[in-house]
DNA sequence: CTGAAAGCGCTAACAG
DNA sequence: CTGTTAGCGCTTTCAG
């Protein structure tokens, strides 16, 4: 391990002058000391030890990421994360809590340890004692995808309420009535709320009444999608369109609909949540209500760096992602049956 | 920041008794001793600042990952390696080289420089004169899902020939004799030799004959797949079957058989690379040469640790991780066009 | 069994 | 403009 000792020595010069510009602190360096310093890093291949660094300055230039549940869908917010963290000169440490409360504590403890300059945390708990302490200590924290209850913090979620309007405004002004809505239990509870209330409230907006039978929630387990689906399409009144709120939900919806040996579109709509590379190519290609997940990765690393700056407390600052409605094939007209057609106001 | 000196001093003992019950280096420690400074630890509710455990103990208990591009396949990896971590008492550091050499081999001095005891690597690069340096200096490397050619590492990648073969055998069992195989251009090169050649030799095994024209690489973009499968299945001795190396390639595979309209898999038998949660869940069910993911990132950082535990140069081994053949719907037998079964050897 | 002291590699006053 | 010095928070001989 070559050090700034060796590179002084081999420059002749101190520590110190080695250290300077290692730092960019050229100002009022001769030139030519300079230049004996840079060639003497080159040739030695010197890298500083940032652990060292880390000690002295008290900054890591590390940031922690700790997800509930390592799943397809935060690799693309990894993405957009790092892209800004190379920018900054930052590097990401990444952590699962598997759906565990007490792993997430204990990821948030060993991080801090760690000496990360901040967290990003998307976090299985409505709340937490420690979150609290986090914040007292001023500790630079930006919640992602989910936001704890017991406190006001700094968070980058998506606006559930627009994208679902939007989709419930689509599928309205196709002529459906008959809408379901799918939604897994354990997603963060807040999620859920939202997405169920804005359905409710695209309807009333609508003067379409609200029937609780069409609204499912699923138990997460395989072949429950299908089950429940099935069952909504054999009542007496069914529905034309499906609202699922989750992508696996979807493809059972679109599975179930299949076996009851109707068609999507042409016999049910379907809008799903979440957008991946492979959606559009599905058959029919879907239409979904899209998470820019790649910038949701990256301004929650932007708040988190802007915090770690400014280390003063500023009033937190709550960033909604808009998601967009994709329209695909997955929906189309509703056949009339009833003439009266819904009124559309859009939001 | 509380520090071990203020532990010491709540506790009454010296800095030093304090490091030993966090090293637990409890042996003759008096019990008396040992529970005042636990004490004084809860109360405090102290955590050693790794930044100065590492400077000293000259290791950081963290590891790197370097992914070539951060996309959903590798969530579960990073799950796989994540898991292994925690056992270790490790953390993990993940960058990505967004498909660019240089910001590969910056990612890796970032890396070093920060001091990471060890490095998975799936690199882009066929070779590089850093991978021949970090060996020189015996720096703990896996590759992981790629193979530099210039030097000898541990590294864990799929057999491709062996999850090939099967698909083949699968295939040829069911009666296809024009099997055609869709290939990206860009994926590791091995990789793709690999799967290539196993094609080849399932057939030549199999007594059936090669036809270059079954044999597709297809450039990496969108539409592309499409067309190159209604291209083949117009041609006077259309393939009956697919065996399509990529998850989206795959899609446009399907997509384009129904555009013609066809059926998958009772005109056309398909058959898919890489398993996700919902490829069981499409229509219809696809049969997939699944890659166990998690095992890979498991396994990769298994060796890792291995390796930095015992800091002597061993010989590199080579893990192969063994794909399984998911059938489901999407193959059926081939519709009996000559009398002549191809004759069935297995691997 | 416990404490004192040295030092990991680096930065940042402070002198000169 | 450059070097000397004193730590950052921890571990680890080495004495006692």
């Amino acid at each position: 391990m070559t050090t700034i000792e060796d590179v002084a020595k081999k420059a002749g010069v101190s520590k110190s002058s080695v250290s300077r510009v290692l730092n960019h602190n050229y100002k009022h360096m001769s030139d030519e000391m300079k230049d004996k310093i840079l060639k003497a890093i080159e040739e030695l291949n010197y890298r500083p030890n940032s652990v060292a660094q880390s000690l002295k300055k008290k900054e890591t230039k590390v940031i922690g990421l700790i997800v509930a549940d390592m799943s397809p869908f935060w690799a693309d917010v990894i993405k957009g994360i790092q892209e800004e963290c190379v920018k900054k000169g930052y590097s990401l440490m990444v952590s699962d809590s598997s759906m565990s409360a007490k792993q997430e504590e204990e990821n948030i403890k060993m991080l801090i340890g760690r000496q990360v300059d901040g967290l990003i945390i998307n976090t299985i708990q409505p709340q937490s004692e420690l979150f609290a302490y986090l914040q007292s200590i001023k500790f630079p924290v930006v919640f992602i995808n989910s936001s704890p209850s017991n406190i006001q913090e700094d968070m980058v979620i998506v606006d559930n309420t627009t994208g679902t309007m939007e989709a419930m405004n689509h599928l309205l002004s196709l002529g459906h009535d008959r809408i379901a809505i799918m939604l897994y239990p354990i997603e963060n509870i807040l999620v859920r709320g939202e997405r169920l209330e804005a359905y409710k409230e695209a309807l009333e907006t609508n003067r379409v009444p609200v029937d609780k039978q069409l609204i499912n929630i699923i138990k997460q387990e395989k072949g429950h999608g299908v089950k429940t689906t099935l069952r909504l399409l054999e009542s007496p009144d069914p529905p034309t369109a499906f609202l699922s709120t989750n992508i696996n939900l979807t493809l059972e919806v679109i599975k179930a609909v299949r076996e009851k040996g109707l068609e999507v579109p042409k016999d049910v709509s379907v809008i799903g949540f979440d957008d991946f590379e492979w959606t559009g190519l599905l058959d029919p290609p879907l239409t979904t209500v899209a998470t820019p997940v790649l910038e949701m990765g990256a301004k929650s690393s932007e708040l988190l760096f802007k915090k770690i700056k400014r280390k003063k407390h500023t009033k937190p600052v709550k960033f909604e992602v808009i998601p967009e409605l994709m329209i695909r094939k997955s929906t189309c007209k509703a056949k009339i049956e009833d003439t009266s057609m819904p009124q559309i106001i859009g939001k």
